[in-house]
DNA sequence: CAGCATATCTACCCCTGCGTAAGGTTACTC
DNA sequence: GAGTAACCTTACGCAGGGGTAGATATGCTG
């Protein structure tokens, strides 16, 4: 019918796998800009140029697509992430290169990032906890060679906080440069670099923080 | 009809003020626990001892309740960080005692906490992110303070990204801590001041991170 | 070209949950 | 103790949007 109205678009019929990947990107952007509750399906189906009954045979209700869109996202910002880390390099080197794949993935799926970062807590997803919880572990493993490296020893409950503190960090530089295009993520890598290495490395030395009012 | 039910609860009338606060203490649980979107006003209704159209009545819609939960939570945290931050005071001394209040709040109100970090993103809450702004700018502040009574200065870009990432870094901890009750907030505080100040102070000396690959 | 699987649409159902109308009850005031 | 204002309830209207039934078009295969 719509395909032959005159002048009108043709709609091709495509490939499920195509179809598919249109789908989460067009529910990405939507989820992205109206969040998981004022996101609606017509919307979504409308912005992927496709109709309602598509998305549900393809990708099921409205959860079960959310949950698509966040772990298509999550595994993509992980794999930005653990591809550059090699376990061989110096402990600087690895986070300078975490970071840097980090706030290159946040600066090129701005969407994808609003999605995991502002919309995920809310919304039905209950595995983006256990994808930060393993970023989280990567970070912590990274400090703990670290501070080996260094013959010295760290007790696990304080790998794990600074490994929170940093991810922590790192999300709310993200989330600032995700409102700001003009900005380039590797400059945001190298500020938190700066301000996180610095203390790390003091802590390595042993170095240690004292209320001076007990 | 149901206060002179036999043996049943004898619901006894409250001023506005009273029930208000019960209101508002209940949706801050129920929001907490189901996130805006799936939090009912019958349930914080129910949860509140009440019916429903009393939250109407004194509390309008479920955006103007949720706005009002963050409102006073936001108001209550900021309140937290700040009364005990004395303009006088040497920089690490603020940092502390601000941190200790943040902490403080967390571990008093977890609830809370989880309204405005976990759901408020997503819900109707647009001056969220002016409350964070200001945290964010208190934060700034004291640091611009803390470089200036070392006879240096630093761009103010740089000086609002370390405020975003020590803030962060706070919000990251702070979440794990709501997720751990037996934890010591103040114990919080003082990792993440270790973490924080020492890489703070590096760069106050002019120290910098430089990626050994250019 | 007949048959079939897949892709796709229009039109609809219906439940959830927000918000309200109308009326009953309690306590304060004169 | 009558009047009144504030408190509080039960019962319902109603829209938005998640989800589906059934029909239709398209292109591949023998």
């Amino acid at each position: 019918m719509l395909a032959s109205v005159p002048g009108g678009p043709t709609f091709k019929r495509l490939p499920r796998a195509v179809r598919e990947q249109q789908m989460l990107d067009a529910a990405v952007r939507v989820f992205s800009r109206r969040g998981f509750h004022d996101a609606s399906m017509d919307e979504i189906a409308e912005e992927a140029g496709i109709s309602k009954p598509m998305v549900y045979a393809y990708l099921g209700s409205k959860d079960d697509l959310f949950r698509a869109c966040v772990h298509r996202e999550g595994t993509r910002l992980l794999e930005s992430i653990v591809a550059v880390v090699a376990d061989d390099l110096p402990a600087d080197e690895q986070l300078w290169r975490g970071l840097r794949g980090f706030f290159g993935f946040v600066g090129a799926h701005r969407d994808g990032w609003a999605v995991l970062y502002r919309q995920a807590r809310s919304g039905p997803s209950y595995d983006l906890a256990a994808l930060r919880t393993r970023i989280v572990e990567v970070v912590a493993g990274m400090l703990k060679r670290a501070v080996e490296s260094q013959g010295r020893t760290a007790r696990d409950e304080d790998l794990t906080a600074s490994a929170y503190a940093l991810v922590g960090a790192a999300e709310s530089i993200a989330d600032w440069l995700a409102d700001h295009p003009e900005a380039d993520p590797d400059h945001s890598a190298a500020r938190l670099m700066n301000f996180s290495w610095l203390g790390a490395r003091q802590l390595l030395r042993g170095e240690l923080w004292q209320p001076s009012s007990a």
